[in-house]
DNA sequence: CCCTGATTCGC
DNA sequence: GCGAATCAGG
């Protein structure tokens, strides 16, 4: 399938209406998103919608390993309360994880968290502290608590 | 795993 | 010029 004058100006049209380059693809068929974009390239015409990477710096650059700080020595923070495990944590408990997820030591904190955080008043600090230019070690989303064995 | 656009490269 | 393969990200 050639780009004959009338196809040139429907993909105009409709990348023009930012249609994504499969959609266009399939409307027009006889294309594939790649030929789509291959075409959109070679008009001049490029990157509106979801750029993928509008991050004009450090491109294809991958230094750095990330420091993976191991959550260890939590556990002292609060000693002599229940350390809730996965199936025992409800929604007022901080969700900090501390340990081996893998490991049946695994639990969270537990502190009272309400306030509708999912940590308590300790660990929302930690988790949120302005970026400072090193991560925070693997922590569970707020939304959701992972899925994770306990035992067996 | 689904999607997005970006780029490369043989044709 | 073309677009599949590949890449890099959401």
């Amino acid at each position: 399938m050639a780009w004959t004058e009338e196809r040139v100006d429907q993909l105009k049209q409709l990348w023009g209406e930012g249609l994504s380059a499969s959609q266009i693809a399939n409307k027009m068929g006889g294309v594939t998103r790649n030929a789509v974009i291959g075409k959109v390239h070679r008009l001049g015409l490029a990157g509106r919608a979801t750029p993928a990477a509008p991050k004009p710096k450090t491109v294809q650059r991958y230094d750095e390993p990330e420091l993976k700080t191991p959550i260890t020595g939590l556990e002292n923070l609060y000693p002599g309360i229940d350390r809730p495990t996965v199936s025992s944590i409800d929604g007022n408990q901080c969700k900090w994880p501390i340990g081996d997820p893998t490991s049946e030591e695994f639990h969270f904190c537990g502190q009272p968290s309400n306030h509708g955080k999912p940590y308590c008043a300790y660990h929302s600090q930690v988790a949120f502290q302005p970026n400072t230019g090193r991560r925070e070690p693997k922590r569970i989303a707020p939304t959701a608590l992972p899925k994770i064995k306990v035992a067996g």
